[in-house]
Order: structure tokens, then C-alpha cells, then sequence
DNA sequence: GGTATGATTGTTATAGTATAACATGTCAAG
DNA sequence: CTTGACATGTTATACTATAACAATCATACC
């Protein structure tokens, strides 16, 4: 069994919990594991910054802009200019290890690396938590909608900003 | 009848046609109209700038940045820094008279303004065209599954990348 | 081992997008 | 005709992103 702690973890199982208490160590853990595995089995490598950045992104569900992690990056010793940030995580953005917020220019480590999935995206504009929700039934709406126009649709962007049940407690 | 043109326009009616050959001067001169009337309806000006600003975007079915916003005005005798244009832009996307294209840093007019929808955008990477698309399905998805975390959407960012169908035959 | 090759990272420079803050101007109500 | 609110103009700066080239590292092959 490859990914023998997924079921275990109910963060790993239920990415809306991002928005609740869990554990969140086993979760970032296992996203690593999951995305050493899916790189080396590709051919490509996790090399040490790209490493990193996966490891930042994965300390919160949360999105960080790219100066962001430049700047944890620099205060690591490794290089100090954007394309250091960028270039890691475009590659970890296509590798799927990694997702792009265009709501916030920002990025959010992939809770799921490996499974095939285009997901929706939860902000909450009280925490700032990422959160991703199962997107299958909202692609298939929007790809039902494209069609009518004959419209191919070939990447496509599902964002939503709110608020997570905690916040809307607070609020 | 307030709004006595739409039915009879294929532009205005099937904002899928955006990638089809149509009456564009009818679609953009009715959106003009309609933007008039809701704007003095709720007790706002459309002055000149903005008013500009919702012509140029209304003069193709395209998205156009900031920068080239700014770029006509200031031919034209408006102010030539950024926040002229931003401000008029704002204003648009606040009044629902245009949305902004975050896949593209860009913004485009609204082909439906006074009617409440939270649109879905394709935009066709050959042409360049953006068309909005029936999101009611969509967003009742969307919903749904933010629903299941116990998440409130407030404002929400759907957007396709990929070809329409003319661009699919050059392809 | 040595070396050719391609991938990765470092670095410089610049392009593109967006907003804060304040000054000036305009318009309608009183 | 003045006041107050809104709108525009302007200066300055912050934030996001990429192009282009140099240096380095890893691997496979001889």
C-alpha cells in the first residue's frame, strides 16, 4: 500500500478540515512523503529548495505569496532573488504539489498531490485558510456550460471567498 | 419595457456569441444604455471617465489591463497615472458594469449589467476572447460543496482557459 | 576517472500590476 | 455663495513576475 496513513488522517480525507483542529504534523508529513514518491517516480527531482518551499507551504493551509517564501528562503542561505521563489513553485505547481491562488496572487501546497483533481478553493477572508473542496460536481457543471458555447475547456480556475464556520462564529 | 432591445439581440441574449460574428454594436451600445439607467437609478454618476472606461472595454469581447485602460485615456486628455484608470475600474466592478479576469489581470464589460449573476468566464487562449457563460449550475455546485464544510461564500472567481470553437478549427 | 550533456540554481536587470496619500477640482444642497 | 461630499489629478511607492545570461551540479557515457 503506498499511501497506507490517507485514510487514517482526517485532514488528509477531509480538506475542508483545514478549517477545523486536526493533525496537522501528519498531514504536511504525509504530503511530503506523497510528493517525494510522485517525483521520483516521474524522473524529476526534489531537490533541496524545492524541498523547502514544499515544506513552507505545507506549515499552514494557508497561501503564501512568492516574496514570502523568498524571504524564508534567503534567511535559509539560499538565493536571495524572485526567481528563486518562482521557479520552484511553478515546479511544484506542475508537478500538482503545489496550487496557485489568483484571488490572492499567492500559492498553497496540494493537500492531494497525485490524485488527478482540478480542485475549488475555500478562502476565508477571516483566517486567511485554504481550504480545498471536492470540485468534481463543479467542473462538471462548468464544463456542461462551456459545451453549450463549444467551448473546450483545458485549465480552469474555481475560487471562492467567505467565511469558515469558525469565523462566521467570531463574526 | 425597460430593456426593450435585449430579446431581439443574439449578442445580448447568448453571451456564448461572444465567440460567434454578431451585431457587437447592438450588444455594446444596449450594454451602454443599460449601464446608464441602473447607474442613475441607484442616485451615482457615470462621469466621463468612467463612462469612457466602460466604452473602451465594450469595444470587443476582450479583457484589457489596467495599463491599456490608462494608455487610451491619456491619449484622450485624462489622467495618465494609474489610479485613474484603477478607480474608474473599481467603480465599474462594484456597479456590476465589468469583471474583472484574474486569470489574466484584466478586466472586461459587463454584457449583462443589472441582472444578478456572478458569472462564469471562458476565455479562449487563441483569440483571446472572453465570454461569459450561464453560472447558475456552476455556482448551485459550488454551493454545495462549500456547504458540506460548513463554508459561506460571499464573492466567488470562475474562470475556464481554452479554446472556442473557431479557434479549435485552426487548431 | 574524465568529460560531454542537460537540468538546476544564482544573479542582474527590468517589466508589469496595484495602491497609499494628499492636492485639486467639481457639483449640488442648503 | 459657501459648505460638504464626491471625483479626479498627481506623486510616490509597493507588490508581483519574468527575461536573459552565468555558474554550478548531476548523470550517463566513454
Amino acid at each position: 500500500m503506498a499511501h497506507l496513513h490517507i485514510d487514517a488522517c482526517p485532514g488528509c480525507a477531509a480538506p475542508d478540515l483545514a478549517f477545523a483542529a486536526h493533525d496537522h504534523a501528519h498531514c504536511s508529513a504525509d504530503a511530503l512523503e506523497r510528493a517525494e514518491a510522485l517525483v521520483a517516480e516521474k524522473g524529476l527531482r526534489l531537490t533541496p529548495v524545492r524541498r523547502r518551499v514544499l515544506e513552507i507551504l505545507l506549515e499552514e493551509h494557508r497561501a503564501l505569496g512568492a516574496y514570502d517564501v523568498l524571504t524564508r528562503l534567503a534567511a535559509e542561505g539560499f538565493g536571495n532573488q524572485p526567481p528563486v521563489a518562482y521557479r520552484a513553485l511553478d515546479f511544484l505547481e506542475e508537478q500538482g504539489l503545489a496550487h496557485r491562488i489568483r484571488r490572492l496572487n499567492a500559492f498553497t501546497a496540494c493537500m492531494h498531490p497525485g490524485e488527478a483533481h482540478a480542485p475549488a478553493f475555500l478562502i476565508c477572508r477571516g483566517c486567511n485558510v485554504v481550504a480545498e473542496a471536492p470540485a468534481a460536481p463543479v467542473m462538471a457543471a462548468l464544463h456542461v456550460a462551456a459545451g453549450q458555447s463549444g467551448f473546450v475547456i483545458e485549465r480552469s480556475t474555481i475560487e471562492a471567498l467567505g467565511l469558515c464556520p469558525s469565523c462566521q462564529v467570531a463574526a
